[in-house]
DNA sequence: TTCTTTTTGCAACTAAGTTGCAAATAATAT
DNA sequence: ATATTATTTGCAACTTAGTTGCAAAAAGAA
């Protein structure tokens, strides 16, 4: 993740703000630049630490991913280490396609699981789903901690 | 999850807690009766605050859940909201068959999958699986909160 | 440019949990 | 039953992640 490897142009970043109706700031664009660059979900520290070194203040950092989680822009993910991810949306609002993330226990590692699907089964026909999923999380000890 | 309602006995907390080479102290048995009272995962702060009422300090029940945790008595759940859980564990320290657990996002209520299991499907033969998985949470809309 | 609304920076605050240390307690030895 | 020793506790102070109020600054519209 680095601001300044702009893989998205400062023009891209305004228009999928303006297609969801927010303000071009500078710090909005310098988030959903962040962001697009990475290539793993980004924690709000490392965002506003890194962000704060251009000059951003945290506060302002940590409301622009409220809001463009709101807007469904970016993906807010709380993976359980009190630690707030985000991640660009797949479709820039559409709120579609995600995917299941695996964190590790030991070295604390998120991947995206983009190639995988999961599939809760019940073990009795009585049993009823708990509701609608939306996020899936599964944590464990990953290849390399394991070996 | 009320201390007073004892549907375990003092002793038996203590046989529990002996069988993890756990000192008996007061803190940890009322750690434990209340775990066994609750039926659905419990969070530190009801728990530190439930215990404060009979006396106990907060750092005291913070540091009885992470001992009891460690000894595998406990199971600790971190699903996703900054605020942890705990429950005790199936089978008092064999750390198996525990069971994923389901967040409702709008009411923040906590279901346990008992009759539940979750299969991880690869999309293609290629993809290999992150490592091993260790706990599953599901987060999504409740049934209450969808109707 | 001017105006109105939204956003920002700052500093102070909150919430959840952690830590150092002296006093208290549990398990053990006498 | 008492003394001994290692563990645990309570307290207060601290840390970390994030939030909030508000005046000043910036964005978009007229």
């Amino acid at each position: 993740m680095n601001a300044a490897a702009q893989t998205l142009s400062v023009e891209e970043a305004k228009a999928i703000l303006k297609g969801s109706d927010l303000r071009c700031t500078a710090a909005r664009i310098a988030v959903v630049q962040s962001l697009h660059s990475a290539t793993a979900p980004v924690t709000s520290i490392e965002l506003a630490e890194l962000l704060s070194g251009y000059g951003f203040d945290k506060s302002t950092i940590y409301r622009s991913l409220t809001e463009l989680n709101e807007a469904d822009l970016v993906v807010r993910l709380d993976l359980g280490d009190s630690i707030r991810r985000f991640e660009l949306a797949a479709n820039y609002g559409s709120g579609l396609s995600e995917h299941p993330h695996f964190m590790c226990v030991d070295c604390g590692e998120v991947t995206c699981l983009s190639d995988f699907t999961f599939e809760l089964k019940a073990s009795s026909r009585k049993v009823q789903a708990p509701g609608t999923i939306s996020e899936v999380l599964v944590r464990g000890h990953c290849t390399a901690c394991t070996s």
